[in-house]
DNA sequence: CTGGGGAGGGGGCCC
DNA sequence: TGGGCCCCCTCCCCA
């Protein structure tokens, strides 16, 4: 019995002692899964951060790359009109996120008749305006950065706007921008988004851009009531959201409007943001055109006093200053090609840069304006393609022009604080820079209803309507000639009266207008 | 020279 | 009274 109780205390000690081992073998295992899982998930963190910071520099460049993109448009502004984008606007080629916007002109002291309501396509249906204002840097003080929004169904983004001094850090990102410059390489970047995160893609998704382009034809002319639009009689939104950038001091100054989203490069409302900033082909340009330009110019300008002469723009961190009055240099057999029979204009930038100096509009690429006027279907305009380029190409002569005259950049007068962000023009008040930036968007929201001609403007409307109704008020009290226009008639009469005021200082020839001269002197001098 | 459109400014009206 | 809005005028360009 004793002998059976040893036994048993020999045995109990062996079993402690094996399940101690096992016990201590089995933690010995735990813990090295554990070290390798512990390792394994240090790894995972250190791979997701190192994706994150991929992709925070894939943003990042893309938004340079945008930028670039926007700038190097914006650099051969005043011309810079994409062409036929309107169309898009008549046919309510929305974005994609939203539909279009099509009234009837309000009825006025006119000559319109009943009959022939004068269409006006807001494209979006909301009314958000984003107004970027440069106010006095007495009223806000130095590097105060304003941000104001409303409407949130079709928001503009102003990504990055900079003002003043070159070489601002931009601040569009959630996060530091620590990634180094980027080249000024134009990269093809594709961004879809309608994700919180906007996916970034190595290529063009042609795919993804060629559905953002049939989604855009979707829309159609037909026409609502701009009242129950909350529209004004011209159909202008009132801007009521606004975004100001204060303005006032040379220091930089940066404005973003994001108002739905944290970062630039998160909007979510942004369907199809596609382009390639690099090859330009059809659809990505087209795409280009379409929201950017649009987005970001009809309700973008700013308030304030013109910048200084002399200041540099920051461009995509290059400054870039601005020596003369470089005429621009769109590629009219890009703009002419292909895609000009189908009424598909992009556009070559060049690298060369012409812009207004001090002008550093970072390109705004997210979430802007549903705005898209481009339009790749045949449009009456489309015989005037050719035209459309040249007008593009010669207006930047007439703003010359006008500058020269003193007409146009006014920039110091007081009273135009209301500036243009796309070629800095200062107008006195927001509805003339929303007027004034349908050159750069080329929107034209007044439709004539017979020909399904466009215009920026509903005066011009007003008087294209004349054409069909064959209306000339303005006669010739020396002969029996009647004009449509005023000006014609005053043309006109300066061949009773012989009044020829423009002389060329080459042969002395007189002419009556001031384009002959210039044709004269083309011709004979080769001047302009 | 005519005709059509682009674009800016002035001024009146309204709030 | 001032500012916003909008019509109209005007200048200009081009075909």
């Amino acid at each position: 019995m004793a002998n059976c109780m040893v036994f048993h205390t020999q045995i109990a000690s062996i079993m402690e002692v094996l399940a101690n081992a096992a016990v201590a073998e089995i933690c010995k295992l735990v813990d090295d899964d554990y070290a390798v899982f512990r390792l394994e998930i240090t790894q995972s963190q250190k791979e997701n951060r190192a994706l994150r910071r991929k992709l925070l520099e894939l943003k990042v460049a893309r938004e340079r790359a945008e930028r670039t993109m926007r700038e190097r448009v914006l650099a051969t502004r005043p011309s810079i009109k994409i062409l036929d984008r309107y169309r898009g606007i008549a046919r309510g080629e929305g974005h994609l996120t939203g539909g279009h916007r099509n009234f009837v002109k309000p009825s006025g002291p006119n000559t319109l008749r009943d009959d022939q309501p004068i269409t006006v396509d807001e494209g979006n249906g909301a009314s958000t305006q984003h107004i970027i204002v440069i106010e006095s840097a007495e009223a806000a003080g130095p590097g105060v950065k304003q941000e104001r929004s409303e409407g949130e169904e079709d928001t503009l983004h102003i990504r990055d706007i900079q003002t003043g001094l070159a070489g601002a850090p931009p601040v569009a990102t959630d996060e530091p921008d620590t990634t180094p410059a980027q080249p000024k390489t134009r990269r093809s970047v594709t961004e879809v988004s309608g994700t919180l995160n906007a996916v970034l893609k190595s290529e063009t998704d042609t795919e993804t851009l060629t559905v953002t382009h049939r989604l855009l034809h979707t829309g159609s002319d037909q026409m609502s009531d701009p009242e129950r639009l909350g529209l004004g009689r011209l159909g202008c939104t009132p801007a009521p959201a606004s975004e100001y950038l204060l303005y006032g001091n040379p220091s930089p100054r940066t404005v973003h409007s994001h108002p739905d989203s944290g970062g630039a490069s998160e909007t979510g409302n942004d369907p199809s943001c596609s382009y390639t900033s690099e090859t330009l082909g059809l659809e990505a340009q087209t795409d280009l055109s379409r929201r950017d330009w649009n987005r970001c110019s009809r309700s973008v300008y700013s308030e304030g006093c013109l910048y200084k002469a002399g200041e540099g723009m920051a461009v995509d961190e290059v400054t870039v200053k601005v020596e003369g009055d470089i005429p621009p240099t769109w590629n009219a057999d890009s703009l002419l090609g292909d895609g000009h029979s189908q009424g598909r204009y992009f556009l070559d930038y060049r690298e060369s840069l012409e812009t207004n100096p001090n002008v550093a509009t970072h390109y705004p690429s997210h979430t802007l304006r549903d705005r898209d006027p481009l339009s790749t279907s045949m449009g009456p305009s489309d015989s005037h393609g050719s035209v459309l380029f040249d007008q593009v190409l010669n207006s930047n002569d007439r703003t010359r022009a006008q500058d020269q005259r003193g007409e146009a950049t006014s920039s110091n007068s007081k009273d135009k604080r209301f500036l243009c962000m796309f070629c800095n023009k200062g107008f006195s008040c927001p509805q003339k820079v929303e007027i004034h930036q349908r050159v750069h968007t080329g929107e034209k929201p007044y439709s004539c209803t017979q020909c399904h001609m466009r215009f920026t403007q509903a005066g011009n409307l007003k008087r294209h309507q004349r054409v069909h109704t064959g209306e000339k008020p303005y006669g010739c009290t020396q002969c029996h000639m009647r004009f449509a226009q005023a000006g014609h008639l005053k043309m006109h009469l300066k061949v009773h009266t012989g009044e020829r005021p423009f002389t060329c200082t080459h042969c002395g020839k007189r002419f009556s207008e001031r384009s002959y001269l210039r044709i004269h002197q083309q011709k004979k001098h080769s001047t302009l």
